[in-house]
DNA sequence: CCAGCCCCCTGTCGGC
DNA sequence: TGCCGACAGGGGGCTG
């Protein structure tokens, strides 16, 4: 399940290996993952180009190349970017192989078929509809105070609402409530300006926490090499139901919140 | 704006 | 052991 940290973490594993190198072929094996044009499109606007940089906006990867285009890749749930050396024969889950210059290829594993992909003229108009960056400078407490007025739902549906904040997942969801210390029910629109500090400063501390410990690996996510986070051995709430909280010792309950499987310490968030 | 539902997929797990 | 249904999860779409 990549969130903001894990797909941060593949970026930067991405940079050291695709940077600045060309396209040279491209191999759909599973046609819908590529969205918004037919595969055979999709693969003439990759050819020959260069990668200039590499972003990425919420949990979406975007590949910035030489005519200005922009290749979008969402991993949804179960999606993986792995580079390898030298030409890889296709797996079985395997969905879209780049065969890079230098030798390299770059395959797109997604065992669900979730994740997808596509090539735009201007990505950050493409991806407008998204809320703020949660660790963007420009995201202060003032502006999570402005975006909460008015919202009358739950706190954790809320989170997890792309155009309301970018990158925010099931997991960093609670464990940012937990780090504030809120309930994941509170009704948005309830917190004082003291809540709402915390709130901030919980999502921000989560999500960097992941990144530092280059992401959270349960089943499915590997980094750019395949390698596993260690973050999910340092949560405090997530999948540790009945476990003691570790601020006051209560066990952790689960629930489901706006259909989400939903962890909190019923003695600690309020 | 919000809640609830379905759908997209497939590996995994619990029950029988 | 083997079958089967439930479940998980991000996000888009739909309805009320």
């Amino acid at each position: 399940m990549p969130e903001l940290p894990e797909v941060e973490t593949i970026r930067r594993g991405l940079e050291g290996y695709i940077l600045g190198r060309r396209i040279l072929e491209v191999e759909v094996l599973w046609p819908r993952t590529v969205r918004g044009m037919s595969p055979e499109e999709f693969r003439a606007r990759l050819a020959g180009q260069r990668i200039e940089a590499l972003g990425r906006r919420g949990k979406h990867l975007v590949i910035h190349l030489a005519s200005g285009e922009g290749l979008i890749i969402h991993l949804m749930m179960s999606g993986r970017l792995l580079v390898e050396e030298g030409s890889v024969s296709p797996g079985k889950y395997d969905r879209v192989l780049f065969h890079l210059e230098g030798d390299l290829t770059l395959r797109f594993r997604d065992v669900r078929k979730f994740g997808w992909m596509t090539v735009v003229e201007d990505a950050e108009e493409f991806l407008t509809h998204l809320g703020p960056e949660p660790l963007g400078e420009d995201f202060t407490a003032e502006v999570l105070r402005e975006l909460l007025n008015g919202r009358k739902g739950q706190l954790k549906p809320l989170l997890l609402n792309q155009h309301f904040l970018a990158g925010v997942g099931n997991l960093y969801a609670d464990e940012a409530l937990f780090l504030a210390g809120l309930h994941p029910c509170r009704r948005s629109d309830s917190l004082n300006g003291e809540e709402i500090a915390r709130l901030w400063q919980g999502i921000r501390s989560a999500l960097e926490a992941g990144i530092e410990d280059r992401g959270s690996s349960f089943t499915s996510y590997r980094d750019a090499r395949g390698r596993r986070g260690s973050h999910q051995e340092h949560l405090a709430v997530y999948a540790r139901r009945g476990q003691p909280c570790p601020r006051c010792g209560a066990p952790i309950a689960r629930m489901v919140v706006g259909g989400r499987g939903t962890h909190f310490c019923p003695c600690c968030q309020q």
